[in-house]
DNA sequence: AACGGTAATATGTAGCTACTTAAAATGTCA
DNA sequence: TGACATTTTAAGTAGCTACATATTACCGTT
């Protein structure tokens, strides 16, 4: 024998996460304390531990300090989105990505934008129309408006051959990041621009960022019709 | 003074991201061993490792035994969404939660969802139709289809009584599960469910999960027109 | 030069101790 | 009884050691 008789975290969180799904523990029923889950399990508490934040990761359970733990009262399914520079996304699928700015130009930012950043004064940006394309069909249609305050190197890019997309998010990291899901029937102006037919539904992903509060830059991402986001695993 | 002077695992991550960002070391590099990182912050290699681990999961860093840490070739905006259940989603929006079963009907499964599961040979499933309301307006439609082999027992369940998606989360753990996003135009029949306009673009999720690599359930979720999904935090 | 076995090495994991911190529980006093 | 201070508790963090494991790197043989 001599095989491995160490738990390993992962077994102890199986072991947990398989005690919760038996119903042993409902939602908002409390567990015993890692010391004493560590002590029947005969492993070191630190173990317990690492076993338990994963379990918070993933949204199982919650953790306080003095509170104990206890399953979360209402169970959600959490997943993570990746979500790649524009261009690698097209190259993965073998195909060649090409770029196109429709426009650029420096404006007081319109009321909706200042909402997506949770502004209320008005704000100088740039504002840029883009048009990324796989095999030379369209695939994503860009608008984005990038906050001149705190990214004033923006202007100093040529953005009729990098994609803001790509020099952002390779340049300015951020801190908070929001996201945004929704469906719109493509107007004659998008339909245009896309090759898709007006009407035709389009999925949207709205992206903002900040850097420790400050404004980077909010983008509406309007892809072709079809057009799936899928998990990563 | 006497505050503390020991370094914690968030400072050290944040020590490490901003080199990276500040371009020290860009996609692909490597960076330097966790023990000389630990050195050189005089701190603890277990600390340096918490960092990393973190920076790891955010998509920032890639690591491997031996072949130590680069930054991650092609960065990523990743994003976590949770999904609630239903009715918490209804609720928490401080609205009433209704709920309607459309129909419910064991039948063989039609290739597109054995597709979903990744299956060839034909399987027995329960397919559900459902509708969640909201203030009693149409909330969202649910097309569903669960595999009897793996949970036999959804056949004892009351689904006028008991939503399917509530009873399956509470239930039936899964060990993996993939989502899909993607916008459509209404038919005639959602159309007239949801209370939409036909052509109207509506946002769409779709979901399956297996337990162990046994398929449990694959479900669409058919949202009401200007329905948003927003991440987490 | 190609192959294959072996050594070297960086990260991963487990256990222990000690201390910190948030927050619940308790006690005290007006 | 209520407001406020204090104690206690359970999770969170840091540091150390030891060992596991997955690769890469190296070296010798053919």
């Amino acid at each position: 024998m001599k095989t491995t008789n160490r738990l390993s975290w992962k077994y102890v969180r199986d072991e947990i996460h398989h005690e919760i799904l038996s119903g042993r523990y409902g939602p908002g029923d409390r567990l015993p304390r890692d010391a004493d889950i560590a002590n029947q399990l005969n492993c070191a508490r630190s173990t317990v531990q690492r076993a338990m934040q994963d379990l918070s990761d993933i949204g199982l359970i919650e953790r306080r300090r003095k509170g104990g733990t206890r399953v979360h009262p209402e169970p959600v399914t959490r997943a993570t989105l990746d979500i790649p520079i524009t261009r690698h996304e097209v190259e993965k699928k073998g195909a060649r990505y090409g770029y196109q700015l429709i426009m650029q130009e420096e404006m007081s930012a319109p009321r909706t934008v200042l909402a997506a950043f949770e502004l209320t004064s008005p704000v100088s940006m740039l504002r840029i129309e883009a048009l990324h394309l796989s095999d030379n069909r369209p695939y994503m249609l860009e608008d984005r408006w990038v906050c001149l305050d705190t990214v004033p190197e923006i202007r100093d890019v040529d953005l009729e051959i990098h994609s803001a997309n790509e020099w952002l998010v390779l340049n300015r990291p951020y801190t908070r990041c929001d996201l945004r899901f929704y469906a719109i029937s493509a107007d004659q102006k998008m339909s245009e621009m896309l090759g898709a037919k007006t009407g035709d539904a389009l999925l949207l992903i709205e992206r903002s960022t900040w850097i420790d509060g400050a404004p980077i830059t909010t983008v509406k991402t309007i892809t072709t019709p079809g057009y799936q986001l899928l998990t990563s695993s």
